[in-house]
Order: structure tokens, then C-alpha cells, then sequence
DNA sequence: GCCTCCAAAAATATCGATATTATTTGACAT
DNA sequence: ATGTCAAATAATATCGATATTTTTGGAGGC
């Protein structure tokens, strides 16, 4: 019988636990881009087999935060300044699609959840850096879930994380505090509650707009 | 040096052989939506191992093929109108995207391709259906991919993929193939080799459109 | 009769080992 | 010296077996 060293109880299964650690190594950069991702070496640091640790590789190559190179293994997703603009402007456009549809369908519950969501990311603002991004993918999130489009919702999901990757990539959102991001969510809920379409989206895009103007200028030096 | 071309059987990996396997079976239909794809039938059915059909699992998974339940195993993915229809309006979006940015870096190396693959197209329709599928999908993946946009491009093939799997659902595509295709795949390409944008996209979204409509009646009945 | 619970069966998830393939190293010839 | 080739090394891809978990089926209690 194996002891139940299980500490954190929450992972059900091998795989799930690698895929989430190996998702946020490859996201802060802990993992950089490029680099090699070997089995041998990964299995070490995760504690778990190698079977594991290649399912979790194969789900991360179709969040395109994994390459596979036919036979020759798998590394960490590569990053460029065309791939961060990419990036940015799939955002803008599936983003504000999602959040017209979210507002169209304004309910009660959905404007609860959103004030919710915003709460909780003041909150988490003042906590560590940590808790502060998964509060604030939740809120984005909750801005266009209402739209009840799977398939655009994950692509959202999955481009908020290739950028956020960027802002890891680029010191660590230092100067991305500095700037009145409080303010500009505050907006973007406000438009969202009187349920004008024109106004939310103005302000998200703009949201993204000026994050991405800021990350891409770090790209050039 | 390698002069040898590779006309067919070139499989490298027993899992991208097992990827694409599965792939056209869920595609055409064989197997069918919601289908629990237990491993040791899927071994069986594939000639290989249980790592391989594990893997090409997952790799279907992210393309929304196949649905993992936790601990549970997997299953072909489901279908709906709903579903349907979301992927109507995500291909008529990024398409627009795709082919307007394609259109706009227009050069006559493009303009080469986009005449060959609608010439490869013509001639396979008159071979079997599996073959115009292919040069189906090459053509509409050329008339995109000229906007040197990797993400867009993936995404727009995923969506392509997950479209065709209502076409052979909908009884094969009988009455499909009595709508004048070929003369709307013309005014496509015309558009296109005009540069003008406008029109190739109105051809293209509402040859999508047209598509999606009939498809979407018959899924009433 | 219907529900609950436990044992048997089946399927999944994971491990350890092997075969295959890429990469490195170093000797040899030019 | 330099480039090529072959053996040694390292890493991947795959297999077979085991441990866990879910599902099934039936016996006993209400």
C-alpha cells in the first residue's frame, strides 16, 4: 500500500496535476520559450511518471504553449513580437464578439456574477501577484461567458493565457501596476451594467490595447 | 536530395497515424457523436499500442473532437444546432479576418497557388469524394493563408474540420453537391484575383451561409 | 416491489522496461 | 586542419503489466 503522502488534495489525476504545474511553469517563464522540455528531466521536477507527464505535453501543444517536433520530442512554445500582435488583435476581435453577445443576453444573475468577480479581484489586488491573475481572468472571463458560446469562449481562455505570458515574459508586470488598471476595470464593469454594448467594448479593447502598446515597445529594447 | 516524392504512407509515429486515423473516423462519421472510445476497441481497430491511441486522444481533445471526462475516459465528441451554429458564426468571422489580410499582401506567388488548388479542386471532383474534400479544404486554407497569420489560420482549420462533420452527417453531402459549387468557388477565386475584397468576402461568407442553411434545416427534421 | 450495499468485472490511469530514433563523440582519411 | 563516417550515448516512442477506479450485477433488507 502506498502512503498517502497526499498533501494537496485536490488532484484527481496524474495527468491533470502535471498539465496545471506545467501550464504555469511555461506561463510565469519558469520554463522559457524554446527551451527543450525533456521527459526525464520534467518527471524529476513534477514527481510523477513519464506517461503523465507526455499526456499533459500533447494537451499543452494544442494550447500552443507546447511545440512537438516530429520524434524529436516536445519544447516550450516560442514567442515573437508578430506572434504577441497576432495574439492581440484575435483577442480584440473574438473578445468584443463574445461581449456583445454577453451583453445582448443581460440577466440579473450574469451582472451578480460580474460584480462578484470584480469584488473579488479588488480584493485579490491586494494579496500576492498570483491570487491577483486568477481573479483576473475569472472577471474577463465572466464578462463574456454570458454570451454562452462555448467554442468563442475558449478561444478566449486560451488566448488570455498566451498573452498573459507575455506580460510574465516582459519583468513581470512591473509598470503594468503603475498604470490605473482599477480604473480602466471599473469602467469596463460599469458600461457592462448599464448593458451598453458601444461603451464595454470601447473600454476593453482599449484595455488591451494599451497593455499590448506598453509590452510590445519592452519587445523592441 | 530527397527527390522521392511521398505520395502516400508516410507515417512517421504510430501516435500521428492513430491521430489521423481517428480523426477522418470521427469526421466521417464512423464513429459516431457521443460515442464512448474505449481504448482496447480503439487498439484493436488501429493495429497499435495503447500509449499511441492515448495520445492521439488527447491530441484530438484539443481540437474538439473527443471530450475527456475525468477518470472516465473519452468519448466522441457531441453534436447540436446550437453547436452548429456557433461554428457558423466563428467561420464567417475569422474567415472574413483571414481572407481580407490575405487579400491585402496579395502577390502573384499567391495568386499561383489560389489558381492551383482551385484547378487541383475541379479535377478531384470529378474522382472520389474523399479526394475533393481535401482539395477542397487545401483551396479554402489558400485563399487564408496569404494573411501570414499562424493562430488565425489554425483556428479557422479547426473550425473547418469541425464543419465538414456536420456535412457527412447530414446524410453525405447528397444535395450538397446539387447547389451550383463549383460556380460559387469561381466568383470566390475571381474576387480574389481581382483584389477585391469587399466582393470575395461577401462570395465567401455567403457561400458558408448557404451551406449552413441547409444543413440547418435538415437537422430540424 | 424497490432501494441499498457489497462483491465481481471491466475499463482507465499509471508505471517500469525495451526498442527506436536522434545526437554526440572521436577516429580516420583527405 | 577539416570534413565524413561510425560507434557510443542520450532521449524519445512504444509496449506489456499492474494498480485504481468506475461500472455492473445480484443478494439481502425495508
Amino acid at each position: 500500500m502506498d502512503a498517502m503522502l497526499d498533501t494537496e488534495g485536490k488532484e484527481t489525476s496524474a495527468t491533470h496535476g502535471a498539465y496545471r504545474k506545467l501550464r504555469e511553469m511555461i506561463l510565469t517563464g519558469e520554463l522559457p520559450p524554446g527551451q527543450k522540455l525533456k521527459i526525464e528531466q520534467l518527471r524529476g521536477m513534477l514527481d510523477t511518471g513519464a506517461s503523465p507527464v507526455r499526456e499533459a505535453l500533447s494537451l499543452l501543444t494544442s494550447d500552443m504553449l507546447v511545440e512537438r517536433i516530429d520524434q524529436r520530442g516536445f519544447r516550450a512554445a516560442p514567442v515573437s513580437k508578430c506572434n504577441f500582435e497576432e495574439i492581440l488583435m484575435l483577442r480584440c476581435n473574438l473578445e468584443e464578439t463574445a461581449l456583445r453577445k454577453s451583453i445582448a443576453n443581460a440577466n440579473s444573475a450574469w451582472e451578480d456574477r460580474l460584480v462578484l468577480r470584480h469584488h473579488h479581484m479588488k480584493k485579490a489586488s491586494q494579496k500576492g501577484a498570483l491570487d491577483f491573475e486568477d481573479a483576473h481572468k475569472a472577471f474577463h472571463m465572466a464578462l463574456l461567458d454570458n454570451a454562452k458560446l462555448p467554442l468563442l469562449l475558449r478561444y478566449c481562455s486560451q488566448l488570455y493565457d498566451l498573452n498573459i505570458r507575455y506580460r510574465y515574459l516582459a519583468a513581470g508586470g512591473s509598470s503594468y501596476k503603475k498604470r490605473d488598471i482599477n480604473a480602466e476595470h471599473q469602467e469596463i464593469l460599469d458600461a457592462a451594467l448599464d448593458r451598453d454594448a458601444e461603451s464595454a467594448t470601447r473600454h476593453l479593447i482599449d484595455h488591451y490595447r494599451r497593455t499590448g502598446e506598453y509590452l510590445s515597445s519592452q519587445m523592441d529594447s
